[in-house]
DNA sequence: GCCCCTCTTTGGACCGTTCCAGAACCTGTC
DNA sequence: GACAGGTTCTGGAACGGTCCAAAGAGGGGC
């Protein structure tokens, strides 16, 4: 009922000046031992709790970095922010999450509830908001683009998983277990972009361009069902199938299932980004992980970089994956057609 | 690099004082038209945006909810998020999340970067933290938990589903369909013991009180998977499994498929929360729904209804989940055992 | 006892808003 | 043309902190 204490009441009842609180609070030594404990006792009795609002006025700075997210549905960022809050936490900043798809009810730019609040620095995760408001934002505090390719606003840093050596790892591991046919279901954005090009790189690299093929899909379980439905129905079917993302390739386990091909005895299976889904037991696909944790984790070192230089240039940088070899795929145990 | 455009700035720009320029963006209708257009273009060119910190250090509210999560990586909150933004965002409130497992590492209590921001209510999503610092934000701001059944501090309100009656529907879907050895593999928490205690207590009711099997699990795949080999390897091994929730029903379905079980001819499974997991095609579990979007919802209005009168006491409302009947279950083909 | 110096402590300005009391300006009436 | 009453507009005081210049306290040297 009765509203908070503020500092004033900590002073008064402590027998000291506001200032003095002020002082103890942010952990002077320029204060003697027995006010500091006056004071610290007088805020501990009164239950006080400084008020953020307040403090960051007076202050100009938030301690709060913004993290937009785009789908709080695709789980495949919960490392990312792990590793992000971790650094960020040991430098004194909070993270504060919105989740852009909701936000965007409002016809606004998502971004500006975070804008409003003056974030100190603002984190993308995944897929671009309005680019436009994003540039905006790039010129008044630090924007980092965690996790995607896309173009970044002049000013803004990136981090984000390679793509093209992902795909690259996936495909070849692939064709080192003797597969010829290896067929790629795609995605959109510029991670969709990157993955097919290496994939196909790849594949020519090998002498295999000729059999590579390449299926649209929209990085959804249906999306892989369907274009796996669309591969498996080709005279020349492939032994093994790269999937854009984890889900997309959980469709394509479904397609197999249904069209009787047991996996990876018939066909051997590759997602990308080792969600959780990835690793269930019964799931268990073999996948590259996309270190989102580090990812998270260089992401927060480069706000943290241009708290210091904020004119300095953006950068890009991208963080080496790992293949995880799980159940979904094995050596073809079917003859080699003669074309290959 | 120059600084954020203030009030003032828009006040000098339009010709009038930096009140009026308030009233204006507060959207009074007490300001003849013209001067209102000059503060609006005035604004529009500056491209002033309203310090958030400033005004609710004025207003003495931050037109802000604090959302805890306990674990981002248990996606079954989504809907439920979904549900509690759509009313709070055409009230004119926006949603903070804050993620109770990451903000742990500090030892302090996960709310508390909420309560130092003074939202104006905090919704707990899924299981408490620390119940001690819950009951002191509950004296001061209005606290809804959502999504689950732990008691609540006095004065808070609770939403969730109705598990009691969720965990009824699933395990008389399977007596339904005629399976008399019905086992439940249980969890942990208030929603463990109420979705055991309902599965018992259906059991009991059909004259199945023998036959219920109750296998401890720890709401993980691997605790499900465990649980079911041990139920597998009894001698009088049941022809159904109702799981606490989805992601132990994974569990289930890979410890079926190792032990060369068929789902659903040799073994049923149902799980529980309709997560995204059980609608993958590959999955396609028969599961209860829990309504997130409703809980959400309604979780909002608790939350509306107790900032127009902060002193009623605490309510508890339950939302009638459905019963989502999908491939992991059937008729149970095994001969009726003797002891039947 | 006085002066200087360092270590503590304090009052007051400021951050960018809202809110409120009252000023200024209309308009119509007598 | 003064006045009442309404509509518009304004200055200044909050809000709860931080920051800074300067005041006060204490100690040492002469």
């Amino acid at each position: 009922m009765t509203r908070p204490p503020t500092i004033r009441d900590v002073a008064e009842r402590a027998g000291v000046s506001k200032s003095l609180v002020s002082l103890v609070l942010r952990g002077s030594d320029q204060v003697r031992p027995e006010k500091r404990d006056a004071v610290l006792r007088a805020a501990r009795e009164l239950g006080y709790r400084p008020n953020a609002a307040a403090r960051s006025l007076s202050e100009q700075r938030t301690r709060t970095v913004g993290v937009l997210l785009n789908d709080l549905r695709n789980p495949w960022f919960v490392d990312l922010l792990d590793g992000l809050n971790s650094l960020l936490h040991a430098n004194g900043l909070r993270m504060l999450l919105a989740d852009a798809r909701l936000n965007r009810r409002t016809g606004q730019d998502p971004a500006d509830p975070l804008l409003d609040l003056r974030v100190d620095g603002l984190v993308v995760v995944g897929t671009l908001p309005d680019p436009a408001a994003l540039e905006a934002a790039a010129g008044r505090i630090p924007v980092v683009l965690a996790g995607s390719r896309e173009p970044a606003p002049p000013g803004a840093d990136v981090v984000a998983g390679d793509d093209e050596q992902g795909a690259r790892l996936a495909t070849e591991h692939l064709i080192g277990l003797g597969h010829r046919r290896i067929a790629h279901i795609a995605g959109y954005g510029a991670v969709g972009g990157l993955r097919r090009r290496s994939y196909e790189a790849a594949m020519r690299r090998h002498g295999l361009a000729d059999l590579a093929a390449v299926e649209p899909g929209d990085m959804t379980e249906e999306g892989g069902y369907r274009a796996t439905v669309r591969l498996l129905s080709r005279p020349d079917r492939p032994t093994a199938v790269l999937a854009v993302n984890d889900i997309t390739a959980v469709g394509v386990l479904s397609a197999a299932d249904e069209l009787g091909l047991r996996v990876p005895r018939d066909l051997s299976v590759v997602g990308y980004d080792d969600t959780s889904i990835a690793r269930l037991r019964h799931v268990w696909l073999t996948t590259v992980d996309n270190a989102g944790h580090e990812v998270g984790r260089r992401a927060a070192r480069c706000l943290l970089d241009r708290f210091g230089d904020p004119a300095a240039p953006g950068r890009e940088q991208l963080v080496t994956p790992a293949l995880e070899i799980r159940g979904t795929t094995a050596a073809p145990t079917v003859t080699r057609p003669l074309t290959g």
